[in-house]
DNA sequence: CAAGAATGTGAGCTTTTACTCACATCTGCC
DNA sequence: GGCAGATGTGAGTAAAAGCTCACATTCTTG
């Protein structure tokens, strides 16, 4: 195991307080300088708190960011999961865009933390929670496309999952950072929806077959 | 301008190799070590040279980094602006298929580069290029779909390129770091494909009216 | 109200590393 | 050959920043 977590866990109220004004300090400060352009220092200012006390709890630099991104992973987690379970008896169409609406919500939390922390894991060895949160997704995915199954094409749905989580998660993340116009009303839940039912659904041929749209 | 390129052009041979062999240790260090890792000196004992020839070239950490960015994005670009016109003419669903293989290709020419430039890119002001490559595919793609509009549903060109450049670029990423295998075959292109065109050609009652398939 | 545990402080140590510079060597040219 | 410019060298410098530690303050507990 990594020197990841935290190096002394809080008793008092205090203690706690000061853990999460370092976070959010390190959060802060992450966004506006960058993994490289943030020092411990700084961050320690920005928490209020002497920098002794950050080496308190985080035993490095990396640490910081990785709690950070736990938190983050875990959050996002849980919201879809909770979107999922809300759309699970929904009609086909609208469930697919209930979830690509909750991929959106996800993305706008706080998009340029999400941003930076995107860059900043793969070099800290991050990836493990990022790769197991793609894989709970992945999975919630390949369930509900078997619960659906007689309304779709044929497909594999672990593929099927693994294509749709990575193309919709692109495009999201795009649109909340280069086109956030498109977020404003329905469009690019529109354009989305239309890609992923365009992919589960096939051509005509493939659809005759089914029963309902 | 940022302090980005070279620093004194090379006018003998050897200057040239001196260059060249700096930037591919570049490279092999940044894949191994990634951005902070890699140490000026390090990079300039595996070139084979001083680290004072480096610095002669490069007026620092970052301009290498830069100058190997430039040249990956515009070999990238050639690649596709070839590829496009290549399969100018042909049936809408090889056109489609060619320009996943495209994507492909592009990715697998150094995927490990290729990733660690994506993560290190923007902590070093190199959006900029990283930027104009994706407008530029996108900007063939706009064009590609205009020229095809008879076949197609009804669409905006600028948003349906801007949504596939982002879902295939993203697809293609996640397959050659994660899922290798389907690239063996042809499953990988079809699947791209296949969600590629349904969102071109939209469901039935959007098909009927068209010719083509 | 001790007294010890928990928490907080910040000057400064230590290491790392990007980068310089004074000098050496090579190459082309007359 | 010999000069001038191009190219190459690497020990050394200087600044940055991660992190420690000896000590101070605050809280809890019996």
């Amino acid at each position: 195991m990594q020197p990841s977590k935290i190096r002394k866990s809080p008793r008092q109220q205090r203690s706690a307080e000061t853990v999460e004004a370092i976070l959010t300090a390190t959060a802060h400060i992450l966004v506006k300088d960058g993994f490289d352009g943030a020092t411990t220092n700084h961050i320690a200012k920005k928490a209020g708190v002497s920098i002794g006390s950050l080496y308190q709890y985080f035993p490095n630099k990396e640490s910081l960011v990785r709690a950070l991104n736990d938190s983050h992973t875990k959050e996002i987690l849980e919201l879809m999961r909770r979107r999922f379970l809300e759309t699970w008896e929904a009609p086909l169409e609208d469930s697919v865009r209930a979830i690509v609406r909750a991929m959106v919500e996800v993305h706008r939390v706080n998009p340029e933390l999400h941003r930076v922390l995107v860059n900043i894991v793969p070099s800290i060895g991050g990836l493990t929670e990022t790769k197991a949160l793609e894989d709970a997704v992945a999975a919630m995915l390949t369930k509900f496309l078997k619960a659906r199954k007689a309304e779709l094409r044929p497909l594999k749905p672990e593929l099927s999952a693994f294509m749709l989580v990575h193309a919709v998660e692109a495009l999201t993340h795009a649109a909340v950072l280069e086109r956030p116009e498109l977020l404003k009303g329905e469009l690019f839940v529109d354009e989305a929806s239309r890609m992923i039912l365009g992919y589960l659904l096939g051509g005509p041929e493939e659809r005759k077959s089914r029963q309902k749209r």
